[in-house]
DNA sequence: ATTCAATGGACCC
DNA sequence: TGGGTCCCCTTGAA
């Protein structure tokens, strides 16, 4: 025993990496190695025979790898690797806590034809020329009042949302398991979800324009289904995998999906590279499949004109949107051809002109179209916004508000966290895609998950959000008229507690243990703020 | 508290 | 064109 412990002075030290005076140095932290002892397990009298080991370890980014700085969270802030380009805007040069993106978000507004993305020396340059960027970003807007209603019963994270076409408190989701789910928010804690319907990954959907009481899905399972939203009955519309698995070279899954109205016509695209058509009344699939992207990629997204429905946006992992006139239609027959850095994972028409396209691409961009009138050749506007994450998550996809008639509000849910008040959070951020302005930032402390899922209500002031398994409706308590709508359509955020209560519905229950709607009573809220997350955990445990 | 795995695209050859 | 490997802020279960 006793000799043992003495040894462990006398005996010669293992040293990994270098610097052997470590005992008082380690003290301190900025450049310091880190002293791993392992005097506890030696000195047990257990390990008799052992040699006593210090490891001293310097600091190891586990990005790059090398020393003298580590990447990672500190608190709730997150620490780039500085080797690394920065993870926000890609460039080089600066991190992503000095991103010039980060500090006003209209610095990403970039106007065609491009002209400081193409070389990276110039960038940095211009932020020489132009240090002082105004900070125009928005502080968090904390309204007196919220509304955030919380459900969670998908057994897997959610995949898509749509609001139902009439009934204004009913909103739909698909989950990576091919589970429907029907949530009837305005009661809270009215859902139903029907598992039979797909077998896999539901991945697009969209209501019957002639019947507003069915819908119409998209699977990984390679299947459209066509379900009645009362009753869950189904029918398959397309059953692309008729012979079941043979394989991965074989199995077609659905990805892209929408409905022609004027035709009546079902549109769907597959992991290859093809479009299929289905008539709803005949529920006969309607000519041969057209490669509509590069051959053997992902389709992921399908959107007809509002206006001119057989005009179709496609976007997919070839890098490119393409619009199509769909009764001229064959492979290589593209209108234009949007060309995109990376993978496209979302493309829109705007909602009620129909002239504006959007896109959402992992270049961690969004990008503009002011006119499919005009040129297309460059994007009217690139805004640097963080969405780039693919794995894990479901993909981000920026989403006009129907209900903007300037055509210029559009969600998107954000990857990149902020700290805020010692709590890491990721926002859901409604974007001015005219001008590149943050508008708004919705988040909740109790919300730490990323929401990558948003809908905007198509005649409401709400909005739907998918993180991981869980759903939100977000509403402002009430809508100042006396304010112009654009200058704040959304209130947003809850009240920030310091010490992080429990995440949503993160203790394993499901369904009505696990909703929430808060902020009915404002005073509860307003005085102070452990009662209030208490009464929230006690309901939560009851 | 820590570990692990599910999983998708880029990039290399 | 295809297989192998790598990969920065995940999430939730073991």
């Amino acid at each position: 025993m006793a000799p043992q412990t003495r040894r462990i002075s006398s005996f010669p030290e293992v040293v990994i990496e270098r610097d052997t005076e470590s005992e008082e140095s380690s003290s301190e932290e900025e450049e310091a190695n880190v002293v791993l002892p392992e005097e506890e397990t030696i000195q047990d009298s257990n390990n008799k025979g052992k040699t006593p080991i210090t490891i001293t370890l310097k600091k190891v980014c586990k990005v790059c790898k090398k020393t003298g700085h580590e990447a990672g969270f500190r608190g709730a802030t997150y620490i780039d690797c500085p080797m690394k380009p920065c993870f926000l805007c890609k460039m080089p040069g600066h991190t992503t806590v000095t991103c010039p993106h980060r500090v006003a978000t209209e610095y990403g507004i970039v106007p065609a034809p491009r002209k400081n993305t193409t070389n990276s020396l110039e960038f940095v340059f211009q932020r020489q020329l132009q240090p002082r960027v105004p900070p125009i970003k928005p502080a968090h807007v904390i309204p007196d009042q919220v509304h955030c209603a919380v459900i969670r019963y998908h057994s897997r994270r959610v995949t898509c949302l749509e609001f139902h076409p009439t009934n204004n408190n009913i909103l739909l989701s698909g989950d990576k398991k091919g589970q429907l789910g029907i949530w009837d928010f305005g009661k809270v804690h009215e859902k139903t979800v029907y598992g039979n319907i797909h077998s896999c990954m539901l991945n697009n959907m969209k209501f019957n324009p002639t019947n507003d009481g069915s819908i119409y899905a998209a699977s990984s399972d390679g299947t459209i289904s066509c379900t009645d939203v009362e009753t869950g009955i189904s029918l398959a519309l397309m059953n692309l995998n008729p012979n079941g698995w043979e394989g991965p070279s074989s199995w077609r899954m659905l990805y892209g999906l929408d409905v022609n109205s004027d035709k009546n016509v079902v549109l769907v695209a597959d992991n290859f590279g093809y479009l299929y058509m289905a008539d709803i009344r005949s529920n006969n699939i309607m000519s041969k499949p057209t490669l509509i992207h590069k051959k053997g990629t992902k389709v992921v997204g399908l959107n007809c004109n509002p206006l001119q429905p057989d005009l179709l946006l496609s976007c997919g992992n070839d890098h490119f949107a393409r619009i199509w006139d769909i009764r001229r239609l064959e492979a290589g027959s593209s209108l234009y051809n949007l060309e995109h850095k990376r993978v496209v994972s979302s493309a829109y028409f705007s909602p009620i002109s129909g002239s504006k396209i959007l896109t959402t691409s992992l270049d961690n961009r969004i990008r503009v179209w002011d006119s499919i009138f005009g040129n297309l050749d460059y994007p009217s506007r690139e805004i640097v916004h963080s969405h780039d994450f693919n794995r894990y998550l479901t993909a981000f996809r920026a989403e006009w508000d129907a209900k903007d008639s300037s055509e210029s509000l559009v969600v998107i849910g954000r990857y990149i966290s902020e700290n805020y008040d010692g709590a890491a959070l990721h926002p859901i951020d409604f974007v001015n895609v005219s001008t590149g302005q943050l508008v708004a930032e919705v988040m909740d402390p109790k919300i730490t998950t990323i929401s990558p899922v948003n809908k905007l209500h198509p005649r409401e002031d709400i909005l739907a959000s998918g993180s991981s398994r869980s759903l939100f409706i977000w509403r402002p308590k009430k809508l100042d008229v006396a304010q112009p709508r654009e200058e704040k359509r959304i209130l947003l955020c809850g009240e920030v507690s310091k010490k992080r209560s429990k995440k949503h519905g993160d203790n394993g229950d499901d369904d009505s243990d696990n909703d929430i709607f808060r902020s009915k009573d404002n005073a509860l809220k307003q005085k102070k703020l452990p009662s209030k997350s208490s009464s929230y955990s006690s309901r939560k445990n009851s």
